[in-house]
DNA sequence: ATGAAAGCGCTAACAC
DNA sequence: GTGTTAGCGCTTTCAT
């Protein structure tokens, strides 16, 4: 592979030269940048970024720490964290980090080892005390994971009202939350706590049930059908629409209607559901402006280190209705 | 950030010896060892790997080039790709080229400008010669690129046979393909080759109707709609899932059962499909089994650059009963 | 068992 | 307008 010297060599200059007029810096002579570009051309050459990166330039790499990109959820996320990051001149490193703490750990020691320039941040692991003293601008999304990180999230919290608003508005009187297990600190509680202030309101009763995240669609449909089976409930929310699929799923397997005997509302709204299950009514996460905001603060504090920020941006969230709260 | 010679002065040694206690290499005494661990400790160093790589080494940085990972299919081959390389110590920088031959070319720039060790693509986008020059490792899945470049793919036009007969076996008279526009010397179209190769046998018609990949699944389902509501055909072939999920949702709407009034059958297969669409008969691609390939092949042309490979590599598909086909 | 010194490919003063 | 030089943080002969 061709070196800046290389192209020195070819074009009679010195490296310095080639250097200006790749970095277009200084004054150089129409001659001597055509010389050089006509070199570059003809070796097909590429700058060394690592060599760039070394001298103390950015090397526009950022991590993006997620459970994992085959949810649609998250796939969209990366999906918009690399459109949006690749038209910064940004590149990606992609680090599923699935249910694995250890792996997290692994891949939070690689990126500080890559020198990326900022870390994007969202996994459902817990106890990763090592967040607190990576020295690299980090953001998260949803995750409480130091006092100096900055957390983006959808409201949660008001996403629970008008979850449970839906529910109680399609006439529903036993009603029951699928969640997942129930991590300390997470944003993500905020969706129960809103939906259970809301009830408050009406007076209903509900019943709390907990699936982990990293359970298999079929150990989740298992306790669904469990639960279903007893015909008690007429009215259900989830926190994830993957979950409210299963849900509907075992219904049907079950022979009840939705949403007839039983009404349901999911959580996301990913693009994927609004095109392939417009008929389930969920509550929709703003991904392309959480992952907005996520970028401009990251970025903030790339080129700022000690740039102040708050503590908590959270975005608005919207209820689709579909057809299973009807 | 701490670097070497931090560590080295901390220990009270030379960087050298810090260097050899990082890489375990020489012989070193026990004494000094646990002094310049306690130092990496202390500073909680990491090795610079732009240095490293600098000098000559890998970078344990792997291209992946795909359409998005929005697209379940995808996000799980990503995903797969992602784990399986983890294990062997290497990360990856992820590229969603989109429709966009544009963006594809500049991906490929940088990863040549990062100095990655080799890429894996698998893209949809035509026309770009640039594979020819890059000079590092290249496999591509299911998409001609190069000569020298090794396609691996699973056996479509296999899968072409397979959904042919499930159409036929269950009593279809009137078929129809829907597939994405025919790029010429994509793997893809044996999809359709293998599929009306079947029917000669069976002396039934078919139509053939393309949608662009990168039409919006409205678009798709607009056009699905005008099919079906001409009632003219009983069994359709998809040659992808999510566009087969959009006939079953604009079936319904039309008030067209599935099977009864038309069957169906999809392609890829993927985990999502089926966990959360189980009714649905498809034709699966081991995803997992083409990333150990690739991987594989990959890993082999990343030490030793020249090493000589096959042009195609087929892997088995499988046909996946369900509903949709009963 | 350990250190000194050169160099990977590039950038940035500092000259002229 | 262009060249010289000194590193960036690391690895690797070659000495000792």
């Amino acid at each position: 592979m061709a070196t800046l010297d290389d192209i020195a060599k070819l074009a009679g200059v010195s490296a310095t030269t080639v250097s200006r007029v790749i970095n277009n810096y200084g004054s150089l002579s129409e001659k001597t940048k055509t010389k050089v570009f006509e070199a570059m051309r003809e070796l097909n050459y590429q700058p060394n970024s690592l060599a760039r990166s070394l001298k103390g330039k950015k090397t526009q790499l950022i991590g993006v720490i997620l459970p994992g990109v085959s949810n649609p959820f998250f796939g969209q996320m990366v999906q918009e964290i690399e459109d949006q990051l690749f038209k910064k001149g940004f590149r990606i490193i992609l680090c599923n980090a699935g249910s694995d703490a250890e792996k997290e750990r692994d891949y939070l020691r690689m990126l500080m080892a890559n020198r990326v320039d900022g870390i994007i941040a969202g996994s459902h692991n817990l106890g990763i005390e090592e967040y607190q003293k990576v020295g690299l601008p980090i953001i998260s999304f949803d995750r409480y994971l130091s006092d100096e990180i900055p957390i983006v999230s959808s409201d949660n919290y008001h996403g629970g009202e008008l979850a449970a608003q839906a529910l109680v508005r399609s006439g529903s009187k036993k009603l029951q939350i699928i969640t997942g297990a129930n991590h300390p600190n997470s944003p993500t509680n905020a969706r129960l706590t809103g939906f259970k202030d809301e009830l408050k309101k009406s007076d209903l009763d509900f019943d709390v049930m907990e699936i982990s995240f990293s359970a298999t669609p079929n150990i989740k449909g298992l306790k669904i059908k469990e639960l279903l089976s007893k015909r008690e409930v007429d009215g259900i929310f989830c926190t994830d629409d993957l979950t409210a699929l299963l849900v509907i799923q075992q219904a049907k397997a079950l022979g009840m209607r939705v949403p007839e005997d039983v009404r349901l509302v999911g959580y996301d709204g990913t693009n994927f559901i609004q095109s392939y299950h417009p008929e389930l009514t969920t509550v929709m996460q703003p991904i392309s402006d959480i992952v907005m905001v996520m970028i401009d603060l990251l970025l903030k504090r790339v080129d700022d280190h000690d740039c102040e920020l708050e503590d908590n941006y959270v975005l608005p969230v919207k209820l689709i209705t579909g057809e299973t709260t009807a």
